[in-house]
RNA sequence: GGCUCCAUGGUCAAGCGGUUAAGACAUCGCCCUUUCACGGCGGUAACACGGGUUCGAUUCCCGUUGGAGUCACCA
């Protein structure tokens, strides 16, 4: 069997969208599944949309997310180059185009906006809907030559026929068949001289030998002008794998407003590389079994594209927040510690604590890096809270108990030396024992006083050991003096 | 609007003629706990509708409805 190739092929126009961002990886795991190889190329044809920059956001994607390719730009196997605008160079495009004008599958079109204005046939939805007359298609061979020698403008069309219908072969969609009278003469090359995407990709699909064209769901209705491409050159047809769309929480196509629509977004939000690269992976594909967490070695050896679903899937932050965490709560110390210290320094206000201690804290308790900050940020400073806070019914606390205990504990407090978590926890429950209470009636008071907070990422000892002596007995009195000015 | 595609809980999804219709996120409850979280246990929640085919349809076919995509000198 042949071997499979895959091409990823963006366009430098920003920020790489996640739509994307999983075709490239279901390319690459399609043909690693299989041993095949995974090829990148660059689509630059537009010059109006070019960004600065653009490209190295996507070298650096790939690169964050593994998705190692066997042949691009910078690793030419004989098939570049890589980067189309250089092939627009080496004439790579027109010589194609002019092989299709001599067999009469395109032509010189020498049509200028003015006129193509006059077919605008109908406006749906503020756009105009307009199928090209083939008007310069009746040029005499003259008439081309003249006016190609006087230099006006041109674009060369693809010559297709209005009757008859065009059909193609999906690997998940099955067969798809297109009345002819649907499809427009599009353009192959524009007046820039440049190809279009619809004609550049073809071709270099053919001369690069991509087995498998992997692409998303909105190129499907196109499809058959492509297929009536490679017919027409005679060029053996690739195996279609059309991709469902990823849509947002509105079931529209992903867009810049939903916030999370490029890879760049979601890492942003504090969100890890390989967590996104598994729940994209799931996004529209599953598993045989019903595991959810998966490295990318362990997808190339599942993932089989029989097993891609057709509807469209919403993007779930929520389940990736989960993910994430998941991922955090298995990632080893050392690396979550340097991840994390510059989310804990800040939540601090670089104070001078453990900060080991506190990423320990919080390490099984976040989604998402930022999550950190409002977890921690009680150490620096004793928020302002309400007495009421002391009550817990739960506990068995009431403001008056509260105070109680913290009147018995302060001068204990003061009195002992070791602040560490153990010593802490063993002179308060002793107290607890003394008392004959539950353990609860001492700690949630204590907590509260020394955090300010219902909820925090630790026990009240816990707390009071990186607080150190001091600061923990100056927020224990400032909560009996709360508490004493009801 | 034409054309194309899609249709299982709020979301991701398994299912490929006979099942108590999995599992995960979210949500709710309980347990654990020095509060919360983590973890454990459990609950609520779905086959869009109408016709066929069949002994039997979530599953196959047709239609309806709904949703999406596409109709550029953008990819």
């Amino acid at each position: 069997m042949k071997k499979i190739r895959c091409r990823f092929a963006p366009s430098p126009t920003g920020r790489m969208h996640v739509g994307n961002l999983r075709s490239a990886l279901y390319e690459f795991l399609i043909a690693k599944h299989e041993g095949g190889d995974f090829i990148f190329r660059i689509e630059d044809t537009d010059q109006e949309r070019y960004v600065e920059g653009a490209t190295e956001i996507i070298y650096n994607t790939l690169k964050q997310t593994g998705l190692v390719y066997d042949e691009g730009p910078d690793k030419d196997k004989g098939y570049g180059p890589y980067v189309q605008s250089e092939r627009v160079k080496a004439g790579i495009y027109t010589k194609y185009a002019k092989e299709l004008i001599d067999k009469g599958e395109a032509y010189y079109c020498f049509c200028d906006k003015e006129r193509l204005a006059t077919l605008k046939t109908e406006v749906v939805e503020g756009k105009e809907i307009s199928i090209y007359d083939k008007h310069c298609l009746g040029l005499s061979k003259e008439e081309v030559e003249e006016k190609l020698k006087s230099g006006i403008p041109y674009v060369i069309r693809q010559n297709n026929p209005r009757t008859g219908t065009t059909s193609f072969h999906d690997e998940l969609y099955g067969d798809i068949t297109v009345d002819n009278s649907e499809l427009d003469d599009m353009i192959l090359i524009k007046s820039d001289g440049y190809p279009t995407y619809n004609f550049a990709n073809v071709v270099d699909d053919h001369l690069m030998e991509i087995t498998h064209v992997v692409r998303g769901n909105e190129y499907l209705s196109s499809t058959p002008k492509y297929n009536r491409l490679y017919e027409a050159f005679g060029w053996e047809i690739p195996v279609y794998i059309h991709l469902p769309l990823i849509t947002d929480e509105e079931h529209k196509k992903l867009s810049k407003r939903s916030g999370h629509s490029s890879f760049e977004d979601i890492v942003e939000q504090g969100i890890l590389p390989e967590a996104i690269v598994n729940f994209i992976a799931l996004l529209g594909w599953s598993p045989e079994s019903d595991r959810e967490i998966f490295s990318l070695d362990e997808l190339i050896k599942e993932f089989d594209y029989r097993r891609i679903n057709k509807s469209p899937s919403v993007f779930d932050m929520n389940k990736l927040k989960w993910m994430n965490g998941e991922y955090i709560k298995a990632m080893d110390f050392d690396r979550f510690y340097e991840m994390a210290l510059p989310y804990i320094k800040e939540a601090v206000g670089g104070k001078p604590l453990d900060y080991k201690k506190l990423a320990e804290m919080v390490k099984t308790r976040i989604e998402v890096f930022p999550d950190i900050i409002p977890l921690i940020s009680f150490f620096d400073a004793l928020p302002e809270y309400d007495t009421s806070m002391y009550a817990h019914k739960k506990m068995k606390t009431t403001e008056e108990t509260s105070l109680e205990v913290l009147r018995d504990i302060l001068p204990i407090l003061e009195k002992q030396e070791d602040y560490s978590n153990d010593a802490l926890y063993q002179t308060l429950l002793a107290y607890v024992a003394e008392k004959g209470v539950k353990n609860g009636y001492v700690m949630w008071p204590v907590r509260t006083a020394v955090s300010g907070l219902q909820m925090t990422p630790a026990g009240a000892t816990e707390i009071m050991e990186v607080l150190g002596k001091e600061e923990s007995l100056s927020r224990i009195k400032k909560g009996i003096e709360l508490l004493e000015n009801k």
